[in-house]
DNA sequence: CTATAAATTGAAATCCGTTTTCAATATCGT
DNA sequence: ACGATATTGAAAACGGATTTCAATTTATAG
């Protein structure tokens, strides 16, 4: 497993990119995030210590971290993109509280597994996947919460 | 299983709402639609025929629609929301063709007793789901044809 | 059947996350 | 250092979804 920062390089120098001092602030401080943030989300927390770095800076390198295979995109639907760092972290699909918001994480290979059997019979080339369980959190429903209509 | 039309005027009433001449035009168009429509594509479609029908009111009925369990809304990632009718469908997932954006439909009752049984180890309650699986449908891959970049 | 209150309509405006534009600045191979 | 090329941040543009609003239609009560 190569490091994320080489793997950046790597990526920069490839598509011959150059390496800026935004571009690796964005990255440590995008390593150090545990999950699913938002652009907005994402931009809000670094501005604290990084004022001087714009939206569309961020964005622009938010994407690029996707293309190289440092962050995965998701869709929650709830009409924002959100990343998390993919490098390092095995595929999984989640569980999404539509009470509090909270994402849990899961795997289970024998989903998978069907999900190929279902494409084979489909004649169909699976190049990704996405799987997500909507509902309420252990918190949420103990509480007596509802879910936001 | 009741008939739309009847789901449909029983809703209205409950929550107060009119029957228009608009709403019975819209809906018996979309019960003769067979798939996955983005709002555009209804409201073109619906145009045809009727061409004083606005855009908002077609965005606003398909919405009742999903209210009252006519219609599924579904969104495979291609930034706009497209919906189905739910009523007489049973419950599926979809494969979403990358190159062509050909839709198939899948039902597998294992994938969906293995979610329950996951959610279960997370004591979370699901109350929705979505399985989508993205890649080249036959056509595409017999073709040499590659997925849109 | 009116009259009246309330809901609906279509066009246009607005919203809001995402993406692009552009002139100034920074990077990097030479 | 130079010069070609890429990057940056602010602001504008984009695009689908939603809302506004004045005119019209519907449903209810008298
Ligand atoms: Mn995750
Ligand atoms: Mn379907
Ligand atoms: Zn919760
Ligand atoms: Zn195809």
């Amino acid at each position: 497993m190569k490091k994320p920062e080489e793997q950046f390089l790597d990526y920069l120098a490839r598509k011959r990119l150059k390496n800026t001092s935004q571009r690796m602030t964005i990255l440590s401080a995008f390593l150090r995030q545990k999950a699913h943030l938002s652009t907005e989300e994402f931009y809000l927390q670094l501005r604290k210590k990084h004022p001087g770095i714009g939206y569309a800076t961020v964005h622009r390198t938010l994407k690029l971290f996707a293309e190289c295979g440092i962050a995965s995109e998701r869709n929650f639907g709830d009409g924002q993109m959100r990343f998390e760092v993919s490098l390092g972290n095995e595929h999984h699909d989640h569980l999404v509280c539509t009470s509090c918001g909270q994402i849990l994480e899961f795997e289970n290979q024998q989903i998978e597994q069907l999900q190929v059997d279902v494409a084979k019979t489909h004649n169909f080339i699976i190049e990704d996947h996405r799987l997500e369980l909507y509902g309420l959190c252990s918190a949420c429903h103990s509480t007596g919460q509802q879910s936001v209509s």
